[in-house]
RNA sequence: GCGUUCGUAGCUCAACUGGAUAGAGCGUCUGACUUCGGAUCAGAAGGUUGAGGGUUCAAAUCCUUCCGGGCGCACCA
């Protein structure tokens, strides 16, 4: 239950009601208002806007207006119980303490859904989709678990999430790298030097790629030409292993695989470019050269091009090559197409920063190919930095010149990388600090929630607590102290945390969220310290009922958002 | 040059998408363990939110002009 959105329509029904009353003739604002959790120093549940906008639209004074809607609220909403107007017109509102039972009652029932926004929509979210050339490295990693835990948010809101790669199986960075596993296959069998030219991939994994394909075929690889086929589908059935097992091992798996070969052999692409051809969104024209660096092979040459420009696009995009092949981008509208054909009811895409400039064609694309009815979101992952120690760090080069995802999860667990990935908006660099991501303390924010996760269950293994028992509150008075007030606060704010975070597809509000749930939690515990009456245990028995109901609270929410993150929660460390 | 994105405390970042006195962690300084997990907690200091202008009752947030960093700007994928 939002209780925001509770209250905020109970008290705009009785506006509109009242408005007569009150002196408003103007209530456009009504979707302006809002109503949240007031500043940390008042010691209310909730705050709201609503006499500043209105006091704007009505030309009233919106503190008079205040008063008035004050009175008007607390004779006619029994859960408010005290409301204190504040600095230029604000309204703070004190829930009743039947209010407050009544709502955690509704969490209790509610349980591991208790947050959910009970949504129905499919979507299809594609991440990761690494070339198959080699196995995924570190900038790839931050994407895959941004990706997947959008997906596992969506999915808690109850909507079905296609988690789709998109094989890039097709062109010619494959033929690169299956000529590469051809010529260390050569070297094994034949002895001959691997000649390290500059499209190729020189990385150990080819060997090891090249040794399998050995052992498995009898030919003797005397033409590249002969044995293409064979070697470009053994060559990238064991690269894409490669990343599954990657994958599987930071805890993600895709429900579906695209291949970018199937898509072209399938006359998808021809398809998708007389429908936009029908709709007049191609044309034959050229392109000027491209700025920045010199350009030395331009050739100014007549071609088809799709009109992206008409969607916000500095130019015109390629749809054919020189040589009349179609382009990378023809070939990923095609498949945009396909997803489209589909019927989602939401596509996103989760990119690299270094494919920032492709979106908008991208986006172009789909609008063009579903008569505007579908838009694509796309989500960009900035870079990720590797710290050691304060200063930069480069892995080790064993799989060639990039950092691996297998190296990373050789130092670290697949827990603390997926938090700290997470540990930071989408839009910002990352930096990744391997002695802090190892730290047993609070400078390593899972190791610091999955603590307080660990106290809890502490507490209550020393009282011998039944966790399985159905909570309910029974009482009619419980006496919540300050600590426990503000910790009830922070928790009806989960269900916001939940929808800001999937409205706008920004999971990594929910670490931030926990870390500070845990905060409020370490806090009043520590308390027990210098006062015994905040003590939660005394003589083996926790006495104070609150204690209990603000532990199982926690308990829910932790279990909900490090379930949506894939995060353990161990009951000791 | 164009596009895009970011710029908040000494450092790394938040800020409920326009709300009240801009908040955390690290670092610095001070304090708290004879009993519930001190792997923690309490307190202090630290800010002209890169700069200027504009919109608004209200701006870190929106618009605009600069300044600075990242990424991108192929018929590659």
């Amino acid at each position: 239950m939002n209780i925001y959105n509770y209250y905020l329509k109970k008290i705009s029904n009785l506006i509109k009601d009242k408005s007569k009353d009150l002196g408003l003739s103007e209530l456009n604002g009504l979707k302006n208002i809002n109503l949240e959790t007031p500043p940390k120093n008042f010691d209310y549940d909730l705050s709201s806007n609503l006499c500043l906008v209105f006091g704007k639209n009505n030309n009233l004074n919106p503190l008079d207006l205040a008063n008035k809607i004050k009175s008007l609220l607390l004779e006619k909403i029994t859960d408010f119980k005290e409301i204190e107007v504040a600095g230029p017109g604000f309204i703070n509102i004190r829930l009743s303490e039947k209010a407050l039972i009544s709502i955690i009652n509704e969490i209790f029932n509610n349980e591991e859904q208790f947050g959910s926004k009970k949504d129905n929509f499919s979507y299809n979210i594609e991440f990761v989709s690494a070339n198959p050339t080699g196995p995924m490295h570190i900038g790839h990693c931050r994407g895959a678990i941004f990706g997947d835990v959008l997906s596992n948010l969506l999915e808690f809101n109850g909507n079905k999430v296609t988690r789709e790669y998109y094989i890039n199986d097709y062109g010619n960075q494959i033929k690169n790298f299956v000529k590469s596993v051809y010529l260390r296959i050569r070297e094994i069998k034949y002895k001959e030097k691997f000649i390290d030219e500059k499209d190729l991939y020189p990385g150990n994994y080819i060997k090891e790629i090249a040794q399998k394909i050995i052992k498995k075929n009898q030919s003797n690889f005397k033409s590249f030409e002969k044995n293409y086929e064979i070697l470009s589908q053994e060559s990238l059935k064991y690269s894409m292993e490669m990343i599954k097992s990657d994958l599987k091992k930071l805890g993600i798996s895709h429900d579906s695989f695209i291949s970018e070969k199937t898509i072209v052999n399938s006359n998808t692409v021809d398809k998708a470019v007389n429908k936009l051809k029908n709709n007049n969104y191609v044309e034959e024209g050229y392109l000027d050269p491209p700025k920045g660096e010199e350009q030395k092979n331009w050739k100014k040459t007549k071609r088809l091009l799709f009109k992206s420009v008409l969607f916000g696009d500095d130019i015109n995009r390629a749809l054919k090559k020189n040589d009349g092949s179609w382009t990378y981008f023809a070939n990923d509208l095609a498949y945009h197409f396909d997803k489209v054909s589909r019927n989602y009811d939401r596509l996103i895409n989760i990119l690299g920063a270094d494919h920032t400039g492709y979106i908008k064609r991208i986006q172009g694309a789909v609008n063009a190919l579903s008569d505007n009815k579908v838009n694509l979101e796309c989500k960009v992952c900035q870079l990720v930095k590797l710290f050691k120690k304060g200063s930069p760090f480069k892995m080790s080069k064993r799989s060639g010149d990039f950092i691996t995802v297998s190296d990373l999860l050789s130092e670290v667990n697949k827990d603390s990388i997926r938090f700290m990935m997470l540990n930071r908006s989408n839009d910002v660099e990352l930096d990744f600090d391997f002695d802090k991501v190892l730290e047993k303390s609070k400078e390593n924010p899972v190791f610091y929630v999955q603590y307080c996760h660990a106290r809890i269950q502490s507490i209550l293994r020393l009282i011998n607590y039944n966790l399985n028992e159905k909570k309910v509150i029974n009482e009619s008075k419980i006496g919540f102290n300050k600590f426990e007030k503000e910790i009830i606060r922070k928790l009806f704010e989960w269900p916001k945390i939940i929808k800001i975070s999937s409205d706008k597809y920004e999971p990594h509000r929910i670490p931030f969220y926990l870390y500070e749930l845990s905060t409020l939690f370490h806090s009043y515990w520590s308390k027990g310290n210098e006062d015994n009456n905040y003590k939660f245990v005394t003589n083996g028995k926790i006495e104070r009922p609150s204690v209990l109901i603000i532990m199982n609270l926690i308990l829910i929410v932790l279990k909900s958002g490090m379930k949506i993150l894939n995060v353990a929660l161990p009951n000791k460390m």
